[in-house]
DNA sequence: TCATTTTCCGAACATTGTTCAGTTATCGAA
DNA sequence: TTCGATAACTGAACAATGTTCGGAAAATGA
């Protein structure tokens, strides 16, 4: 029975192959321009063919919606602990900024913006994956126990909320001076927080 | 010559007919929804008949779009001063909310939400007088004219980043308690960052 | 009243996501 | 190896999308 093996193994590549062609599609062209039927000539395979795959095109966004979350989430994980947990918050703020720049079809994916959107999929486990690591790295700027008991949300989802909005109006091209001048607003922005926080537990 | 008066008059009611079909499909079944056809029904046209009133869809969504900043941008320059420029800066930022909340469409369409988009829409001038009114807004919480050299925009972006941030995740169901637990974050934030600019100024 | 222009519609076109009958390839057992 | 069954894949079609176009209908101005 290694032909089923490997035949599971061929699955899990075709399906990575979907992915990437679209995102690479997205990527160069935009979600608009991402069809089932070029996405199938792109791994050289009929339209119908995708259908083994994925159950429908909505289906290949969700599947990249989570792998976009889950890369977000190995990103901010992945900023080293520096002994200044406020330094460290910031950087994982700018690795936030720099995820969304470096993927941007991604960030879109995940956000529903650039014209994609699909029937109300629910917040996945690799969205809230990130949320956690967003509030341990807010946790961590709290120095005494103080504030530990409480969960933090509040303070987490106004952190993600100013950065998504950065990163959302950029993408947009609502910023005057574009993404090079909003870059500049992350800092100043996480220290506005920060400093209004650590007030806060005094 | 009175007939072209009447026949101009009939093409902007006829134009204002079809944006309120859109917009009322969108409302109660999601921009996915809005469909040519569906308009023109709605209107009791033919589907080429629309034609005659906008070049194409995504004509009507831009219009959209800046009659959606033209109503945003009144909210915010109705509120009164009310003598306390912070206290009319967080009813400022009350009033982009509810009206993100009263017109969830208008809202969704003016930044590309929920599956809208069309082709690089340039910042209409609508979306610069919102900017504008906010910054208004901004400029009047400080006290002296230190700070009234600079232009005050990356406060302003900073401000609208994070109202729309909260906005924008809410309505996409990433706020954990939804959007009343989200709507009680509005003041806090709005304190944070005034907080911190009247700290700035001394 | 009549010629002309505007307004509108029916029908079509290309493109979209999706399905399905059928063909081809693959596999496990005799 | 050979055969029957299962899985993989395709071609053609479907309904729905935005859009166009020729012509009908209506309004307009003389």
């Amino acid at each position: 029975m290694g032909a089923k093996d490997r035949r599971e193994n061929e699955v899990v590549q075709m399906r990575q192959a979907i992915l990437n062609a679209a995102c690479n599609i997205a990527a160069e062209a935009g979600w608009r321009e991402v069809t089932v039927r070029k996405v199938a000539e792109k791994v050289e395979y009929s339209p119908a063919a995708l259908y083994e795959y994925f159950s429908s095109k909505d289906a290949i966004l969700v599947a990249l919606m989570r792998e976009g979350f889950r890369l977000l989430t190995l990103d901010m994980r992945s900023v080293p602990e520096s002994g200044d947990a406020v330094e460290r918050l910031a950087a994982v703020a700018q690795s936030y900024w720099d995820f969304a720049f470096r993927h941007p079809e991604l960030y879109q994916v995940m956000h529903g913006l650039d014209g994609i959107s699909f029937g109300t999929a629910e917040t996945p486990q690799e969205a809230k994956d990130g949320f956690i690591a967003l509030r341990d790295a807010v946790r961590a700027v709290f120095p005494g126990n103080s504030a530990l008991e409480r969960d933090l949300y509040d303070e987490v989802d106004m952190f993600w909320a100013m950065l998504h909005g950065l990163v959302s109006l950029t993408m947009a091209g609502r910023i005057k001076g574009g993404r090079e001048r909003a870059a500049l607003l992350v800092k100043p922005a996480v220290e506005i927080y920060i400093a209004e926080w650590q007030k806060e537990v005094r």
